[in-house]
DNA sequence: TAGCTAATTAGCTAAATGGTAAAGTATGCA
DNA sequence: TGCATACTTTACCATTTAGCTAATTAGCTA
């Protein structure tokens, strides 16, 4: 989409379609980590975990402080209550075979019954 | 991440990180449509909306018929249920002003209360 | 058969993404 | 002051993504 593809949900989702970034969100939820820290289990290049964060930072997953020449990331999960709140609306279509009564809906309302 | 980006989150979210596509699913959760139906709404050339339909149709939330020329998609909700469950391990970091309560419990524990 | 509609495939471009190495910044400490 | 540690910035590369037009496939209908 060419118009503002920079809305937050988007940002969202784009921060969660990476592995390496969902397993640093997961680390994070235990508390605070510096950055290394942070990298420690990955075999990334210290510039591309940072590069991580910071696509973490602009969806607004975490928030980074300053502690002498550390750079501690803490979580932030007010997106994540954005992401549920979208879906929401679809919870009827996963739950209680959903699909299934649709489709069964969909016959007699045919009168294909 | 090099090795295996295509886990199957990865692709769900990365499918959800466009407003385009999210607003398909929001057009297929009233029912089944067409490609054209699907792209009334939208600027785009067909081939565009094509695409973003073999995207989501890759991630698994929608499923693809056949009826004479058309092609008709179906919401399939399955990926979104995995996302929720996803999300659950993060719910108490978004209720109840948990990201406050974090902070004290740090500050306590450091004696600094 | 010809022609219309629906949709996909092919081939292209521009921009974003995920990775690297090398250089630069900032802080603490001997 | 000088060095080590913790990170970020810069510059580069390869791949993916989102868009386009033009061409092609598939099915209905006259």
């Amino acid at each position: 989409m060419l118009p503002n593809d920079t809305d937050s949900l988007s940002l969202t989702f784009a921060a969660l379609a990476d592995p390496t970034r969902r397993a640093m969100l997961a680390r994070l939820a235990q508390g605070p980590a510096t950055v290394k820290e942070l990298a420690q289990p990955f075999t990334l290049s210290m510039p591309t975990i940072s590069k991580h964060l910071k696509v973490l930072e602009r969806a607004g997953l975490i928030q980074r402080g300053r502690e002498a020449q550390w750079r501690p990331a803490q979580l932030q999960a007010a997106p994540l209550r954005d992401v549920s709140a979208w879906l929401e609306d679809y919870r009827q279509h996963w739950e209680a075979n959903f699909d299934r009564l649709q489709d069964y809906l969909r016959k007699i309302q045919k009168g294909d019954s």
